[in-house]
RNA sequence: GGCGACAUGGCCAAGUGGUAAGGCAAGGGUCUGCAAAACCCUCAUCAUGGGUUCGAAUCCCAUUGUCGCCUCCA
């Protein structure tokens, strides 16, 4: 079995292949940086990231490159608003970006280009656009000519003719076709601005990925992400840009993954319905935000919710229950049924790798690990030792890494934490009152607890306690 | 107007020709002093209408509905 994965640019699950063997060059597009990042980029980054990690699992060596687009009208004007230096405000984000990510447990990209540092890259793209008659300049401006483009349009599957460029937007009468983008955008007064050849200006806004992954990765990639609202016309216009120069196809698959909504609305400021990642980590461990991507298909809308969210928790409760210790008190599995379970565990395995060699069947792949699961507890409550758990617990282990799931026992933060001792205290005086049969003041002891966010399980050999998830 | 995606039980969600994985919730049971956790059992014919086929959730056509893109967007 080998993997497939869904490529937009052929609408259908390509068996994987690299450019070179056992290699991947891996481009996804990473944020414009004038604004915190919001639960869509983290799901974006989550569905990569977990690309990334099966990849590298698979045996592959991936070179992921994950660029900031530091640049940009929006980092302008947010910067004007505020008082603030553009390149201050874009660093800023850029630092806040990376803490996000941090938190949700997604690995650093190999490498992290930024536009404003690739401006030698990008003039030289540019220039060589204009010699072939691939671009134009007026007035300081550099188009691209999409009419001189036989395949423009190839990964979102329009025509030139179909589009109604200008419908919303103005049209700037200086282009020869309406649909033709800027390559190089002159300065205006106050703009940060770079020299060039056509004179004091900036990169338009998809000129810096074609840079980026020409620079870093080559003139092939074998993957390219982003989320599907990039399909046009950031992407369209990237293969258009780095093609127009190599003549060769640019990136092999294209993987866009689907639109994180709010009550099937989409996220956007001017619904105002945003909720960041910081916002979301401070009312949920990164687990759950993971959970909610692997649930369902990577390509196909997340719809995010109160619902979800409690279900997402649940199955984090149940996957934390897994790797409980076994009873120090058992007697063993019997040798079939010990058996049985390393059988099982096998299974399982197979299962993960067929479900994610499946263009990223998460879901499928957590099933298989429910499956798991169940084995695990069921071998656990007919008395498994704690060696006859080892293996299958390593597994269990080695496939939700996979998935990038931490799977820590939640923990209350800070300064609560020196609670332990004293929780740890009244444990052991409910255990004595337990013992004496005083059920009033030991469940008393237990409702207290539990009200302060500590659930308590008694076993045969005493009691446990954890934080409550929340 | 153009392009595209999707529609599976109360909820989330796999499944592209042979009679529906998994999870959450719910109900019943075991365990427990009572709980909790765990375990066992129960719980769908796949938007609608046609068609192809021995046989379709899975292929084709139509209808309805939802969403995304065509402007900045992960």
């Amino acid at each position: 079995m080998t993997l497939r994965i869904y490529n937009t640019l052929t609408r259908t699950k390509d068996p994987f292949t690299t450019i070179e063997p056992g290699k991947v060059r891996l481009y996804v597009c990473g944020p414009t940086v004038y604004a915190e990042a919001h639960i869509g980029h983290a799901m974006s980054a989550l569905v990569f990231d977990i690309v990334r990690r099966y990849l590298e699992w698979s045996g592959y060596e991936v070179n992921y490159v994950m660029n900031y687009t530091d640049v940009d009208d929006k980092i302008i004007s947010k910067a004007n608003q505020l008082g603030e230096d553009p390149f201050a405000l874009a660093q800023r984000y850029i630092d806040d970006y990376a803490q996000n990510l941090a938190d949700l447990n997604v690995k650093p990209a190999t490498l992290n280009p930024r536009a404003t540092q690739e401006m030698d890259c990008i003039q030289n793209m540019i220039a060589r656009m204009l010699e072939q008659n691939r671009a134009y300049a007026v007035d300081g401006d550099v188009y691209y000519r999409v009419a001189a483009d036989k395949n423009y349009g190839q990964l979102s599957g329009r025509k030139l003719e179909d589009m109604n460029a200008g419908s919303r937007v103005q049209v700037d009468d200086r282009k020869e076709n309406p649909m033709d983008f800027a390559l190089w955008k002159s300065a205006k007064p106050g703009e940060p601005a770079w020299d060039s050849p056509w004179g004091k200006g900036r990169p338009g806004w998809h000129i810096e990925c074609s840079a980026m992954n020409y620079h870093h990765l080559g003139e092939q990639i074998d993957i390219h992400g982003g989320g599907n609202d990039l399909i046009f016309p950031h992407h369209e216009n990237e293969i258009a840009q780095t093609e127009a120069i190599t003549n060769k196809q640019f990136a092999t698959f294209w993987m866009h993954n689907g639109m994180l909504t709010l009550k099937n609305e989409k996220m956007s400021k001017s619904l105002g319905n945003i909720i960041s990642i910081k916002e979301f980590l401070s009312q949920h461990p990164a687990d759950v935000m993971r959970l909610l991507v692997l649930s369902g298909s990577y390509r196909g809308p997340l719809v995010y919710g109160e619902d979800v969210l409690n279900q997402a928790e649940q199955v984090l409760k149940r996957l934390l229950g897994a790797k409980k210790p076994a009873d120090p008190d058992a007697q063993g599995l019997s040798a079939d049924r010990d058996q049985h379970l390393k059988d099982t565990a096998a299974k399982t395995a197979s299962a993960f790798k067929e479900a994610m060699d499946d263009d990223f069947n998460t879901s499928g792949a957590l099933a298989a690990i429910f499956e798991l699961v169940k084995a695990i507890n069921q071998a656990r409550s007919d008395g498994a030792t704690s060696a006859q758990l080892a293996h299958p617990i390593s597994v269990f282990n080695e496939f939700t890494g996979v998935l990038g799931l931490k799977l820590e026992e939640p923990s209350s933060a800070g300064a609560e934490s020196d609670a332990n001792a004293f929780i740890d205290l009244l444990v052991k005086l409910r255990s004595d009152l337990r013992a004496e049969k005083n059920w009033a003041l030991s469940d008393k002891v237990r409702d207290g607890l539990k009200s302060l966010g500590v659930v308590i399980e008694d076993h045969k050999d005493g009691s446990s306690w954890s934080w409550e998830r929340n």
